[in-house]
DNA sequence: CGCCTTTGACCCGCGC
DNA sequence: GCGCGGGTCAAAGGCG
């Protein structure tokens, strides 16, 4: 890893945006387009699941994505973008999601930008091809 | 062969 | 001052 990376982290709080939804799927991997890498696991206290922990597979990528299971549904799962990225999808198959990630850097946008948190008016509900649904969107800000 | 996944241990920041 | 939680990294192995 990059000292600068470190760097950052430690002397600057890089102000990645950060957008959380919550959606109703049994797989957490869902292809939005991008290339994850999962480089940790841990247990939350107030969640009896574990959270993974996962980043863009992407060389110029800082893009960290958080998912976890819900606390009182299991079957929900709420993922965490940190950031967003900054080459063009190193997929060439079909994304998943086409409005998936488009919805995603909107939201974020939107929430890093916008002081007043003003809806972007989005989808309501987003079908998965795995049989979920995009629940609901919520700024999370940790 | 290449890529991704998993576990443990380590580190830092903050609270009380 | 001390403790805890959360977060991250590294290495190894497995699989396609």
């Amino acid at each position: 890893m990059s000292g600068d990376e470190i760097k950052a982290k430690k002397k600057k709080k890089e102000k990645a945006p950060r957008f959380a939804f919550m959606t109703r799927t049994d797989i957490d991997h869902l292809d939005d387009g991008y290339r994850w890498r999962k480089y940790g696991q841990k247990a939350v206290k107030n969640s009896r699941f574990p959270r993974s922990y996962y980043r863009c597979t992407s060389a110029s990528c800082n893009v960290k994505k958080r998912v976890e299971r819900c606390m009182s549904d299991p079957s929900y799962v709420i993922t965490t973008y940190e950031g967003q990225h900054n080459h063009p999808v190193a997929l060439n198959s079909t994304p998943l999601i086409p409005s998936y990630n488009n919805y995603i850097t909107n939201a974020a946008f939107a929430a890093t930008a916008a002081t007043t948190v003003t809806t972007p008016t989005p989808p309501a509900m987003l079908k998965l091809e795995h049989g979920g649904l995009l629940q609901d969107i919520l700024p999370c800000y940790h």
